[in-house]
DNA sequence: GTGGTCTAGACCACG
DNA sequence: GTGGTCTAGACCACC
């Protein structure tokens, strides 16, 4: 039988740094809202002697939350640094970093990239508005514009957030935020590998709406998988 | 005998923002796996000379690297900078700084949480082998010893890997990453929000276990699905 | 008039030592009762281990915790520290110093000892037990018995215990820790002033033992002021 | 009578732990006057070749003299230690320790609080000068002040400088230092149990302070007693 | 085996 | 660049 009086319960100890103590204080005012995008930080000097820190302290802990996606620092005016709207580029930055330095293979990526697809476009095809149908309709219209055009560097920006606007369908924003970054990674990880992708991508998407406007969530899911697994296959290829 | 890895090559640094290309230095290593998890980088000072930088620069790259958890700076001797083994820690902190910081209402995270989760389970039960069933295994043992012992901080630990680990069973580590990211963000929102969550962790975990060595993927799903929807009602009612 | 919008609430920064969040750890399971005096720590180099900090920052944290008088290290196998039983040394300790290095005049400690006596005796005087008193009296009695025998060293020991037990005729720890902190450290400072006080030491105290008895609080009072004025005088004359 | 020939005197080598010699030396230094408060030591390495000990051995009777409020220890250029004022720290601190680590009912500390102010407050009466009241009323004004405007984090350092200020028109350091210390225990004991004390805090101290310059020492303390019993009481109601 | 001491080396912070 | 802080590892004295 166990001793009566609980034992000592020790935990280990992390030293804190000075300049993520000023990270967390940052970050706890963004979380309760009194630090709001588009707000400016104090001005460097100011800012480290009101929380009793050099200024080198600052300046680190700029930089770790500029890399964190959460401040913006531009030099010239002013200075100092603002808040940033949040965006999903620090998740999609933290998983390519692991699939880049970690040796992950690239198909790990895509068929998480498909299933996460696969289950956004059910999600979507539950609560999606005709308003949603409506944005990714006009995406794909004007991919489809400048694909005739020739202007590519443009369409690029539309093939490429289609999926974030498919994803919004969903109404939730951490869906929103992983399939944007496995997508957006997949690109990267595309675009080092077959210079010339090419496909009926225009048709394809088409398809996917028409079929989820029909709530044909099986048939919307089959097509886009068929889809990814054949864009997927030229990566398969080259490892 | 000497070693048969290429030593890490480091050229000297031209303009350009100094910290910025010693990261890059330093991830090309990584990427080419002539620096490997546990490997130490020379100490500041020294690798300041080698590089032509200043120390400043260092750190601040040590410090961004840190960020993207790629190297873990300690102190004291043989302090110096370590290749980090990769983890999902810096996935976690990105999706969690998302959620936290851009008022994303936590039934977005607990949703995608269960779908991921589900599709682990899924996964799994198509390709995990006896031996991956036996490390799920021994992980709940552990943690059902340490519950009975009182030892909380370790039980924990046992307690909060176990998602880790049930993911490790589909052989695709970005779905252990995401998996392992979703879990731990959500354990945190819990722990803020409720102090005392407690119910049958153990037991749940137990026959989820047996449905997937039985190949059960619909039973398993439906079986840690109903645990991950109580569990995450303390939450919403919360809010 | 003021902006709806709390502004932003940021703190100053304290840089914590290693030692120091031992030390709280240790203050804290303590508060909690999980340590209890008597308690040992565990050895030095393991403890280092478990908390994942030096030896040497766990044998700073001792030595502050030393200093507090909370826990008592030992030398030689089945050495370690062990929780101290609590006392006012550690009172006495810091009191003593602010008046040995503040340069505080002497007669500050003696009015304030007076003060503090006084107020003790009018407590005990409504409060004490049958029993208390006899602890009192029983005190007295041996003092007066080493005096006759002529063990000034054994003698000393009641001498200086006597204002704590009159003290714990209050009730309240918090008084007997003061008193038994000032009589200490106006004993220390006759020892250094005047090597031979000399008085009717017992005589005084059976007075006011056989007032308080009385419920006689005035009377009391009276005595034993007269007595420590008498005293204290001692200390002014070499000032 | 004592031979003439002064005896030799041994004293037991055992070998006196090195800080502790270290810290000897200082206190000496110190109470001497030969080190006054803001004076600078050595660098620790010079410091340590200096004395012919082990830095280690210096940093052990750093953390000893700062733990009795002796010298206190910053970073950066100019670090090294410097020598403190006295202030009453060191015994709030220790008697701290003794309410929370001694399982004392805060009814001990409060008791034994409003007994001290009392007396605090009769020395005051018959000793302040005007230059003392008008100290006081700087204290209440500038609390008022800050109050009006909001700025609760610097008013809080108002408020609780007022015993202190109060306690110093004795012009007895002793009894400002129990004072200070006492209330500051107060403070945190009523800071943990009661989020919103709350109460007309300056109305009551301009009313002792009337009653002090009209050297009505009764009334006073009749007020400040009704003040502190009613404020002591959300602790009371807590255990 | 445990505390007490010391050394060398490195990070972290400030100016 | 200076100086505080932390660490790893070693040796000693004690029981």
């Amino acid at each position: 039988m166990a001793t009566l009086r609980p034992s000592p319960n020790f935990a280990p100890i992390k030293a804190k740094r000075a300049f993520e103590a000023v990270c967390e204080q940052i970050r706890r005012e963004v979380a309760l809202g009194t630090l709001k995008p588009g707000d400016r930080l104090p001005p460097e000097r100011e800012f480290a002697e009101q929380l009793g820190v050099s200024r080198t302290a600052i300046r680190e802990a700029m930089r770790s939350l500029e890399n964190a996606g959460i401040v913006q620092c531009q030099q010239g005016m002013g200075g100092s640094a603002f808040i940033r709207e949040r965006d999903s580029m620090a998740v999609t930055q933290a998983v390519g970093d692991m699939v880049m330095l970690g040796q992950i293979p690239s198909h790990s990526v895509t068929e998480v990239r498909i299933i996460l697809t696969e289950q956004a476009i059910r999600m979507a095809c539950e609560r999606a508005t005709e308003e949603d149908f409506m944005a990714i309709e006009r995406d794909i219209d004007r991919a489809e514009q400048l694909t005739v055009r020739g202007d590519f560097t443009r369409r690029n920006t539309y093939i490429t957030e289609f999926y974030r606007i498919l994803a919004q369908a969903t109404h939730n924003q951490v869906m929103v935020m992983l399939v944007e970054s496995l997508s957006e990674l997949t690109r990267t990880l595309l675009a080092k590998a077959s210079p010339v992708p090419r496909s009926d991508v225009i048709g394809v998407r088409r398809n996917v709406l028409k079929l989820m406007r029909a709530r044909d969530a099986d048939g919307a899911v089959r097509e886009m998988r068929a889809h990814l697994e054949r864009l997927h296959r030229l990566l398969e290829a080259q490892d």
